[in-house]
DNA sequence: ACGATGCTTCGGCTATGATCGAAGTATGGA
DNA sequence: TCCATACTTCGATCATAGCCGAAGCATCGT
């Protein structure tokens, strides 16, 4: 019975709760609850019926109560719903720095998205690395470009999750590059420090960033004006 | 904001009505009634505020009102928040004829789902004519299979859609064939009589299965065990 | 042991919205 | 023209569930 499911993530405290956990890290009980705007026994109700449904996942350390979502699949549709919410107009049009930096580059439960992560798999197929337009493969040259970066795609493939999954951005209508490979190039980032995280919002360093557009992300001769630089 | 659209999926009514819709076909107002198990005026609301949101499409035509999903996104949501109510065991486990048939051949907004859609895309892909296991390109040697069977690739590809999308089967959880390509086989499938729609599952004939399996889906050295006949 | 912090449970208030009967509008056919 | 069918709008009813205050449990630090 979908419509069980689709209602537990009708309520806006529940939506909140949820768009948080988005990126894949676990919050407290007490960090959601400031996130969805509630008092905290609102919040623990909420909690636990999204538990229930085994949308989260919530563990005890402490005397803290750490929720995350369940799994990948959670958050794709939680990207879909906001696609569909953004195509009816029912979206906030919030402008403001903020949203701003959600819109130039955020985490899609453990990758990279928004403006940077679009750009990054434009740039992934013009040079070859990757084959597709919505569906893709790596190609050889691909494995050796991510080997050079310090991944090794064959080991990826050695696990269930698939490597290279095409994941549609909401705010930019088009795909971002997901999967284990996705998810290994954002833990990267973030180990060399281009890269931090600030909430579900990706901050670069102007080093970084310019490391990242020069390996990952090198404009090319695509139509789409060139990326701006992250403000 | 994302509540919004749950919210109008999360009723039982509104949900019954978007998965009657889900194979793409346009109904009226009293099917759906039907469909939904409330009276005409219920529905007649619901149907209201599902086409503000744009997740339906009306259309009058003489004194019928038919609605149709708004585009293949909104059913992409639909199968994903099937997959989470599945996981959940939130599921009505309705063993019976007509779930059996569903599972065996339905229709996913234009194309073919099921234990027959699971089938052919992974004997596609054992034959090399589509590569990737979750992300999907057709080969050259596809190009030339969808040739003989009737289906120009490169015309599709001139369309805006997708031509080769990986689709997550809510039942059989893994991949068929979605995209552009996805919806001429299952026209061409139709066209030829091999099967025939009944709402949406897709009833096969014994010798347009015998040719389905024998052209687009030959069973293979796969661990799987051989489909069973469709009853 | 004690208090402080983090979280859960309970009870009652309230608002939202789903539902249907009844009446109203549009289209088609006789 | 008149009726039947298909659908929409209105109004009233009723149940569900979200919300918070207050009180209860658990864990940590001192």
């Amino acid at each position: 019975m979908i419509a069980q499911v689709a209602a537990l993530l009708g309520d806006p405290a529940r939506a909140n709760i949820l768009t948080a956990l988005i990126d894949g890290r676990a919050l407290t009980v007490s960090e959601l609850a400031r996130a969805a705007g509630v008092t905290l026994q609102t919040t623990s109700g909420h909690l636990a019926k999204l538990a229930e449904a085994q949308l989260l996942i919530g563990e005890k350390q402490g005397r803290h109560r750490y929720f995350r979502l369940s799994g990948p699949d959670v958050a794709q549709v939680l990207e879909g719903l906001m696609g569909l919410a953004q195509r009816t107009g029912a979206v906030r049009v919030r402008t403001g720095p903020r949203n701003e930096a959600l819109r130039a580059a955020r985490i899609c439960y453990d990758h990279l998205a928004g403006e940077r992560g679009v750009d990054m798999l434009t740039s992934l197929q013009r040079r070859g690395f990757v084959e597709g337009d919505d569906a893709m493969t790596v190609m050889p040259a691909g494995r050796r470009f991510f080997a050079d970066f310090g991944i090794d795609v064959a080991a990826l493939e050695k696990g269930r999750r698939p490597v290279c999954r095409a994941c549609l951005d909401w705010s930019e209508r088009r795909s971002h590059l997901g999967g284990s490979l996705g998810a290994a190039v954002l833990a990267t980032l973030i180990e060399r420090k281009w890269a931090g995280r600030n909430g579900r919002t990706l901050v670069f360093s102007p080093a970084g960033l310019q490391q990242f557009v020069a390996v990952l992300a090198p404009p090319g001769i695509d139509r789409r004006p060139a990326p701006p630089a992250t403000p």
